[in-house]
DNA sequence: AAGTTATTATATGTATACATGACTTATCGA
DNA sequence: TCGATAAGTCATGTATACATATAATAACTT
């Protein structure tokens, strides 16, 4: 079952992540709960859970703070995720992987092979090719077999900016060699090339964090609650 | 200023972590806040707290139960403690520590010298060592410069039995070695010797997990509670 | 007028009462 | 006797009232 304190936190961490709530923004209890339509105690709950997770600070008997992210945040957050799915692949390959998983890894392969198969990027297949990325990501890192390691990447994907669902969907050349790193690293798990295959997923991810920061930030959806939420004063 | 609630996660993580609520042990609110005198609130707080941190299993409705660190479990924490350090290493040398951190790690280095130039270990001087070992992790960790490194091999001490608390201090031989391992990073650390300074903090780390799953696992203080607290059935 | 102290307002921390869903047990039927 | 269903018990989920610490404001002194 969903109790009102999870769904709570899943909106507002999706109010944080979409950088609907800018940076200091003071979360009041009273206020989330007029806002969500619940009580003060679910939203005491979120508020606590994502103080947890990174994405507040909390000072007690004051409150709970957005957290900036900053470009030195943003940049330390790919660097973990880098060097932790490498760490995954190389998991992965070392152990190897069931027939299923197997099967499963090359025909994500195909998949992406069809969808850039056409030669040009249609933005009607974008949606298609995320969810065909994340699920390689998610199935190299769970072949890993390490619930700390998978738990430690989800942490890094807890900031703007680094997230597999954002893709630079209008660089062909970039898409182009992002899929070939995957039937790379694919082919090296399979393999059993442990190193070859950490190697491959670092510079993949990597690779990723430089395209995006070369790129123009989209413009915060923020501040419909700039007026709501009270910012806090520095000191 | 410390409330009940953060009191509250103390206490309990501390029970966990000490063995003294066993594996499956169902954490009930009101046992739980009768135990500690407070009210379900603060309890609450806690108990959520420590499921997001990974100590417990939280099952909607049903409640909070201690899990269980199978040794798989530690393994696996050992793994990401090696390799993560090992990253903190890395990072350390690559950018280079501050005059200030750089006379601290050749003090640290130079305090373990005193200790075990005795030629004997002497139980007395356990715990200073253990404070110059704590400390030594700790300023390479800070020199990462990396706020979500540290997190996340914070996160990996979180499991009894992995822990730069725990020493062998009854085998000279390895705590000399592992000393010698100390003064090796920090000299790498230093010369800027980043792939070096790595793969020494990794096999340090690696080392010691498996001195300590050699020997033998000490009784859990367990089971005061195990009259209070009922079990989760199988299932 | 500026700084300090006392007062007030407000948001968080805690306790408790009520609502709801899950597990237990008892009753009924086959 | 075994199984299924239904009532009852109890722990968790939520709302709310009260306690308390912080921040803002006003009054006062120097």
């Amino acid at each position: 079952m969903r109790t009102r304190s999870q769904s709570v936190t899943d909106q507002l961490r999706d109010m944080i992540v979409n950088g609907e709530l800018p940076q200091d923004t003071h979360l009041q209890e009273q206020t989330c709960a007029f806002m969500l339509n619940v009580s003060r105690t679910p939203v005491r709950a979120g508020l606590s859970a994502l103080a947890i997770e990174g994405y507040l600070d909390y000072r007690p008997k004051r409150g709970y703070f957005v957290r900036g992210f900053e470009a030195d945040d943003v940049r330390d957050a790919w660097m973990m995720r880098a060097w932790l799915e490498g760490l995954a692949a190389l998991r992965a390959a070392e152990q190897g992987v069931d027939a299923a998983t197997q099967a499963l890894l090359l025909g994500l392969v195909a998949q992406g092979d069809r969808i850039l198969g056409k030669g040009h990027l249609d933005p009607r297949d974008l949606a298609p090719y995320r969810e065909m990325n994340s699920k390689w990501h998610a199935t190299v890192i769970a072949s890993a077999r390490s619930p700390r390691l998978e738990q430690a990447i989800r942490q890094t994907l807890n900031v703007p900016m680094v997230s597999e669902r954002i893709i630079p969907w209008d660089d062909h050349a970039h898409i182009k060699r992002s899929h070939d790193d995957h039937r790379r690293v694919v082919d090296a798990i399979l393999a059993r090339e442990a190193w070859r295959a950490e190697a491959l997923m670092r510079e993949h991810i990597y690779a990723g964090s430089k395209k995006l920061s070369a790129a123009p930030q989209p413009a915060a959806a923020d501040a419909v609650n700039s007026a709501v939420f009270p910012v806090a004063k520095r000191g």
